[in-house]
DNA sequence: GAGTGGTCTAGACCACTGT
DNA sequence: CAGTGGTCTAGACCACTCC
């Protein structure tokens, strides 16, 4: 059954993906438990476990106490994306990184904005609108809206010498977020500053940032037309 | 320091990230060794490791041998996503799923998708065009090229009543894949099929999937102006 | 060379959940 | 209730890599 010798939980999870990918067990089967998995691969359980955990964060399989191991029936497959940090994105690709700010003001944010952040309709926020350059040329729009009670020492900062991402990463741990991606249209507003024709599409991401109940920063970045986000499965 | 009792890896993982959060560890900072921790919590060595390997799968810390745990200085936090199955998507909304086939057949692929697929240009693609819809709305228009030396038996299948993609999932088993998003505009054609106006803005997920060296499928799928991708980080 | 994380083991108990 | 995965432990050895 087993060609080569299986030591390390690298090896039983290889074995396990060889089995599901030759359909040796196939969606819906239920597989072997642990123990008996670990005796037929000569290795400890704890082996097989870290093993079977590693499948199952990859979605092939699914576990329950008690009721064992299925190899799942749609392999939900989880991607995992590295959240882009603009400046890495443009300096990887071997040009200058640059920002500029175009406006910076405190003001209550319309209501669209009040809902996902939850903030009450009173509240002020910080909002600041940018451009993420490589070598002198737009890259992204920026539309950031930051929760100065949540956020300390934001009077403090230059925003248009600091980058107000990296800043508030630094500054401003989170504990959780959402991200969304969409498609819009360039209007002319946002074509001016990407220095792309008005009506082209635009790919769009929105993350909302929090520090357990309270919204920290809402940000828009607004990417042109050649613009592709990548990721691996 | 420890106000609670710390004993799963869980209360480790939490303890440490607090701790980060709190900048009591700040970025860039070398934190204990393993051993120093697990003595520290009054727990086995390996119960930090499992926690500490979680927290570095989240991209907080960067742990190397010999040069110790570090809290990251650019969390570049992984979302992860879960790679969207069009049925249940409509499902999960309380929407009937259906699937049309719009179009089939045999043929040599542009030289773009050639490409993509590592095939020769001899090389004939069965291509499908389909489009999926929810309570008999258009949801996503999926233009499919499938590597039939690769997959087989797909001459048996008759794509008109079998979703594609739920198809492939069962009998194409992939080793890995990779998933392009972007942004572009409805051409007439697709606007047709999505039932929504030309020019309007769309959301373009494009999927290349692989069985080690060998490239099985290449789907892009369109998605109209108010569809919402999310992630959670 | 030595320090640190990476992993394996054998055994134990716990927690969930299907029957 | 009983079977299965989830986790913890104490100890050991290994593998990498910084100094």
């Amino acid at each position: 059954m087993t060609s080569s010798a299986i030591k390390s939980w690298q090896d039983v999870q290889g074995e396990v993906l060889h089995r599901i990918q030759t359909r040796f067990w196939k969606p819906g089967d239920l597989i072997p438990n642990e123990v008996d998995l670990a005796e037929e691969f000569g290795c400890a359980r704890a082996t097989v476990n870290r093993a079977l955990r590693a499948v199952a964060e990859q979605g092939l399989i699914d576990r329950r106490r008690k009721a064992g191991t299925r190899v799942a029936v749609n392999p939900v497959r989880r991607a995992t994306l590295k959240v882009p940090i603009i400046r890495q994105e443009i300096e990887e690709t071997g040009r200058e990184y640059s920002y500029r700010l175009i406006h910076s003001e405190t003001v209550i944010p319309p209501m669209q904005v009040q809902t996902k952040m939850s903030t009450a309709d009173d509240h002020s926020l910080l909002h600041l609108r940018s451009v993420h350059l490589g070598d002198g040329r737009p890259h992204a729009y920026e539309d950031r809206w930051i929760n100065t009670r949540a956020v300390k020492n934001t009077e403090t900062i230059d925003f248009s010498v600091q980058n107000s991402n990296e800043w508030l990463v630094q500054n401003a741990p989170m504990t959780h977020g959402e991200i969304t991606f969409s498609a819009s249209i360039a209007s002319h507003y946002e074509a001016n500053f990407l220095e792309i024709e008005e009506g082209k599409p635009l790919f769009q991401l929105e993350r909302v940032t929090w520090d357990e109940e309270t919204a920290l920063s809402c940000v828009t970045l607004l990417f042109g037309p050649d613009y592709r986000m990548r990721m691996q499965i």
